[in-house]
DNA sequence: CCCCTTCACGAACGTTGTTCGTCTTACGAA
DNA sequence: TTCGTAAGACGAACAACGTTCGTGAAGGGG
């Protein structure tokens, strides 16, 4: 069962449909009904096991901030290695899952060790899951082609079409930034937010 | 046309569906697309529209790290107040409608004048937007009822079962956050990421 | 006055997730 | 060994979705 929904995942979330799954089985739509509760209960299966491939570091306080960095860089490696799986976790409201429990509490571990109280590193927690599902989410936009050259380029003619119908000093930065856009900065992007956050619990934490 | 859509966002976006907008035309599905390329295209106008909603502070060098904060505010304020819209904020990839490039610049003048680099403020403008869009999308779900009760308190009671099957020493910490996760703080868990956020880029600032 | 172009629309197509009723299969009791 | 029953799997169908095709009507230029 799950065996198969993974091979169809390895050609994106999109074909993985009921009937496509059942055709897989070689049983009708019907069939899965006898296993799985419906759809939504199928993709948080598949959810749980590839969340379950980002590695947990065992705690050391003296370098708590890499091994935040560390998670989270795993948590957005393993959804973006399985091609739409990261919508499914925008889907599921509480995700009450084994590894997204073992994740979420190996967070709270390393931020607590970080001198954060425990409320603290529960917001904290939160914000680095909701920022760590936004960028796989993206990311998986790009690395995988639910977006084509044509949109893109038509995209960016539009920008450009509407800042120029406009006075030209109503824009001066966003005119400039595209250079810093490309696909090669994505995970200096990642690092950058990463930095930026841990830099800022930081603070938060010295005046505990 | 965009008036009817908005008519329609005022009891959901699945509500808002080609036939169900048609309705309200008293006409049927395919005279939309005499006025729309498809329904992308429609979503993307309403969320303009929405986004057009939001206040662009008049930079204040003097307090540049407030403003960035009431910009966030105030876009997470009207995603929120129009179920559902976040989602379509998820589905567009790259943003090019004039609110968006107007929010986008504001947000790169603040953070300019808050002494980052051209390129910092680009890194930091895309975090705080994932971040935004990312906790619009998530209190969406809670302000409006796509969540029903007894979905939640079966996830709980599933919580709590799969960390009693194991060493309770397994999750210490996860057992201690529930009381900080009820919806009274929510806006808590907000203010304290944009907290974060801020302290974080005056470190990153500073170092210019 | 007539023709032609352009726009709007009803109906239909191909998908999707899900459900209903039937059929097969396998196991325990006589 | 044989029969009855319960449970599981399956084919077909339903409702709803976005989108497209071909026809119809309306309106302006010759």
């Amino acid at each position: 069962m799950k065996t198969a929904l993974e091979i169809l995942a390895g050609e994106g979330l999109d074909a993985v449909t009921m009937r496509r799954v059942a055709q897989e089985l070689e049983t009708g739509p019907a069939s899965l009904y006898a296993h799985v509760a419906n759809k939504d209960e199928l993709a948080e299966l598949m959810l749980d096991a590839v969340l379950a491939e980002a590695p947990i570091p065992d705690p050391d306080p003296a370098r708590w901030d890499e091994q935040v960095k560390e998670l989270v860089r795993g948590q957005i490696r393993v959804l973006v290695a399985h091609p739409g799986i990261a919508r499914v976790a925008w889907d599921i409201a509480v995700p009450v899952t084994p590894s997204s429990l073992r994740q979420g509490e190996a967070m709270l571990a390393l931020l607590r060790a970080g001198g954060l109280t425990l409320k603290q590193a529960t917001f904290a927690g939160d914000a680095l899951a909701l920022y760590a599902k936004a960028y796989a989410y993206e990311a998986s936009g790009w690395t995988w082609g639910d977006i084509d050259e044509a949109e893109t380029a038509k995209r960016g003619e539009q920008m450009v079409a509407y800042m120029r119908s406009l006075p030209p000093e109503a824009f001066p930065n966003m005119l400039r930034i595209g250079e810093f856009f490309s696909a090669e900065t994505a995970t200096e992007r990642l690092e950058f937010a990463l930095d930026v956050h841990l830099a800022g619990l930081k603070v938060v934490a010295a005046k505990n």
